[in-house]
DNA sequence: TGATGGTTTGACCATTCGGGCAGAATAGAC
DNA sequence: GTCTATTCTGCCCGAATGGTCAAACCATCA
């Protein structure tokens, strides 16, 4: 339950003037209350289908009140979107070189599989967003994160050709973490109709991506 | 009045191949456009981010055209739902229980990464159904897939349990098929973006999972 | 050709939605 | 307590949106 995101509120954002005031703890208060409220309701309905009520009425502000710390419906969710996207790419930045190949990428795994756990509302708000083609994020994938990802690909390529794991498509390993994981969170409604209630699919899904990703990487 | 005539329009049936209504050849026409257009419209905005007038104009028709054919926005998108689930299905159907099991799951999964390059639209459409709690789907999910799941995840423990592959879990195995063939259907964006214009996502998909199921499957 | 029943449309409606605005309420410094 | 900048609200608006309906259109066949 307990949010312990390590993201600053939008810093581009400042509700007001144009000029950057302090924060007050009011301003704080709400425009976390907002965010928090935002991502509860556009990873579950996405963006247009997320009204500004909904996320008013979730934040406990009026939709006026709500329009006084953001300009508009697009700006809350670019600000959530943006200020998110440290969080989601850290287990990714945490890759090390100079660690052992095949425990960076196991690690890799674990923590991404761990957040698809932790924030379910978080993985389903990028899904609405790329699935409807990132109309408001192809930034984001086109900078920040395809720099990333070239960047740990790289490294995973020259673990490949030294043989210290199996010489496969350090790109195609990422995207099949990243699917892996996140199908948990995305799907959830899905796996556990299946699955029935009694099962605990985060952690039958540890096991077997523990044995996949093993069986991969063997080079 | 013409409220409920019993012969007339499709009130609530899949116009397309199921339904054996006395069907024009106009009805006929038009339904099939309208659920080419709706299935464009809907897999792209999701279901409250498309609008009729979207649906009508990629149809080639009034709107008030379109609700003579199909009772509300609702009906149009859960008669796509339940028409295009039997094809969807197809390739786990065709999971044979006398086949050869490595055969069979690689086979599987070829098959459903080939759907994922040729019906990504279809694809779309569930994954945003899905992803938003399958409000319009759940029975679906509940009945006939739960079921098909269940059926084929069976043959597959059997296969595990006698050496003939790996021993696994099957609904993991099943879920992990769908969640990486479809990954390049329903994040396309994000796969191109990264991967850049000049790579082919799809054949390398192709030769990444063999290798992968491979791996995994072997006793 | 005229009758008939399926097909199409323009005009219309109620509701919802994103957003604006003036002014009231309030917090915090003095 | 006063004053001021910040915060909040009631009320309004124009544009979309899902949906209705009576009338018009048109293909077909007796």
């Amino acid at each position: 339950m307990t949010e312990q995101t390590p993201n600053a509120p939008p810093a581009e954002d400042p509700p007001l003037s144009v000029g950057q005031r302090p924060q007050t703890r009011i301003q704080l208060r709400n425009t976390k209350a907002i965010l928090e409220a935002a991502l509860d309701v556009f990873s579950q309905y996405g963006f247009r289908g997320s009204t500004l009520d909904q996320i008013a009425q979730a934040a406990g502000l009026s939709k006026p009140n709500l329009l006084y710390y953001f300009p508009s419906k697009e700006a809350i969710h670019v600000a959530l979107l943006s200020g998110l996207m440290e969080v989601w790419l850290a287990p990714l930045y945490a890759l090390d070189a100079d660690g052992d190949p095949r425990d960076e990428i196991m690690g890799y795994m674990r923590r991404k599989l761990e957040m698809s756990r932790e924030m379910p509302r978080e993985s389903r708000l990028f899904a609405n967003e790329v699935l409807q083609g990132a109309p408001r994020f192809l930034d984001g994938i086109e900078g920040e994160l395809k720099t990333l990802v070239d960047a740990k690909a790289a490294i995973i390529a020259t673990w490949s050709q030294q043989g210290k794991i199996a010489a496969i498509d350090p790109y195609h390993l990422i995207f099949s973490i990243w699917s892996l994981t996140q199908h948990y969170a995305d799907f959830d409604v899905q796996v556990r109709t299946i699955l029935g209630p009694k099962r605990d699919s985060f952690a039958e899904a540890e096991t077997f991506l523990e044995t996949l990703f093993s069986r991969l990487l063997v080079p």
